[in-house]
DNA sequence: TTGTATGCGTTATCAG
DNA sequence: CTGATAACGCATACAA
């Protein structure tokens, strides 16, 4: 810019205005500035982002601290996350994303974070406390996606889904099929898995169907894990005629495992997933699922990180932090059908 | 971290100094490093990386910019890459990873990325040129990984893989047990895709097998486009008795459409896939696929951005950029058989 | 050993 | 309308 500045004999500052210019205000100049900006563009000028931020300037950046970047469903959700970002002019730092968050990662990711205008949390971690203690006291903006949607005293907006909606209208596409008994599989008792697992238990209970010892299972939120529940699954007697998977992942997994094992699907066994993953559409068969509207659910987000909406955090509209909750729908496809008469 | 000196009764430049202090180094002070550093994190003093920056220290950013991160083969990439620049102290900036990733998105995110002390290029890019060209004249060192292992004129380092090596692994797996007509199914020629695409045509003519019209298909880099290659495929006469696909993603969409127009595979048909990302493993029946080294080229592809390696842009050690190729690995699952006697 | 002064690239505030 | 100057938070060469 101060070269600019030279080559143009002007005043650096100068250079400044013009090029930042307010377009009908004030203070123009008729040829002063189209010399400066032919000079400008023709030296190739461009501004430094890091001294603007410096000088209180937003940095239109947007961290995104995620669970992990391998689950599908993450990555469609940052994937939506960049589109919905991008609209905005702001672009997107990757806070980490390792199988295992531990805290520190997360932590240090969030520190580097410090020059992104906020922060989106997407899915929670183990030691979710201390992260949020921590970033109580930044000045960033925060936003918890999938944080469960039932929590309450979370220090930040949430944005989730209603789990105990998309669980129960699962689980009634499956006791109306004539399903009584039906597993749930699950993993660690994060936010959202709790409530799923939660809905779960209270459907049963509701409908009054059995609850089978040996019938929940929590296992790593993997392709193994499925596998794995699934076998275990099969050694409870009586084996259930249907599974509902917390998540598309686990639902693979289960997949994956009754092909190996010679079980039919959905001839002697129903799968259910959650997610709708790209995934769930190509499996063998076709995976029924719950379906999140990821799009909704991110624009909403980004309007509370840095909207206007989210502006006033003081004691103005009424509840603070607001919490959205969005409405799953289930997908129904080949993986399910009537359990053989018994 | 003026307050800090302030509070400590001390001048900020002396608070700069012990806070990274060089430890065994000069300018040490018994009592006053005490109650400087004391009163910092009393004070909980966090150090302002875009000052840090602007005085020309690294910003310890690694800007990637991702063809589609919706991809799982990318997703997993981005997580290699994540873990593996956490170890050397750096941080991850995702520059877009928008599914048709246009030229003026890659540019714009480089363009925000020019805050990174590096950029990584996951995948190559439609319009390539344009983008290369505008990296050329940034002031950051870059590395193209996964843009093909052939190509020559590149103008900066690139790591990939031995196309060719793998697809004729995989053919070479095929024709040993007695297929013959053997089908492709690519998407857009990109660098890589380009390779595997050339890689059959020539192990084809140099076995001597016939290249039956309309067994190359080019669709979509989608379960979809792979869905709908089978369904052409079928179509073909004699059709084939085996693919190779260029994705894992395009082979689980021809397993997809395989099982719902009730092709049995491998009875019928073999199929075999490349990247073995995650899902091929738990596809039903599993995935034959050719698997890539990601964490070690991911771990290449860090040192010649960051590593001292890359240091010498001068003209050396040798070759300038230099290029590096690794060797993938055939891995044989359930999606593979002799084909039927005919 | 520690304090003073300077500059990194911008923008904002004042004068001129 | 435009030029000079301060300030953002930090690191460093230099003076004390």
């Amino acid at each position: 810019m101060k070269d600019v500045a030279a080559a143009a004999g002007v005043a650096q500052s100068t250079v400044s205005r013009i090029l930042n210019d307010t377009p009908g205000r004030i203070s123009v100049s008729a040829r002063t500035r189209e010399r400066v900006q032919e000079i400008a563009s023709e030296l190739g000028y461009r501004p430094h982002p890091l001294a603007r931020a410096l000088r209180g300037a937003p940095t239109m950046l947007l961290g995104a601290v995620v669970r992990d970047i391998t689950d599908p469903f993450f990555a469609g959700a940052i994937d939506a996350l960049s589109v919905e970002a991008k609209e905005r002019g702001y672009s997107v730092v990757l806070g980490h994303a390792g199988a295992k968050a531990d805290e520190a990662l997360a932590l240090t990711a969030v520190l580097e974070a410090r020059q992104c205008d906020a922060i989106v949390l997407l899915g929670d971690f183990r030691d979710e406390r201390r992260l949020l203690e921590d970033l109580r006291r930044a000045p960033v903006r925060v936003v918890a996606l999938w944080h469960g949607a039932e929590r309450r005293g979370h220090p930040f907006p949430t944005v989730g889904v209603d789990n105990r909606a998309g669980i129960h209208a699962a689980l009634q596409h499956l006791t109306s099929r004539g399903h009584e008994r039906i597993a749930f599989v699950g993993a660690a008792s994060l936010g959202d898995m709790h409530e799923r697992r939660a809905a779960y238990e209270e459907y049963l209970a509701a409908a009054g169907l059995p609850s089978v010892r040996g019938y929940m299972r929590r296992v790593p939120n993997t392709i193994g894990g499925g596998e794995q529940a699934l076998a275990a699954l099969l050694r409870a007697s009586p084996p259930p005629t249907a599974i509902m998977a917390a998540t598309d992942t686990l639902a693979i997994g289960l997949l994956h495992a009754a092909f190996e094992l010679r079980v039919a699907v959905p001839g002697d066994l129903s799968i259910v997933g959650f997610d709708d993953i790209p995934m769930a559409a190509a499996t063998v068969p076709g995976l029924t699922t719950v379906r999140m509207p990821v799009a909704e659910i991110m624009a909403a987000g980004i309007e509370l990180a840095v909207g206007d909406a989210g502006a006033g955090e003081g004691f103005d509209g009424g509840d603070w932090p607001p919490r959205m909750v969005f409405l799953p729908t289930l997908i129904v496809r080949g993986s399910t059908a009537a359990p053989i008469a018994a």
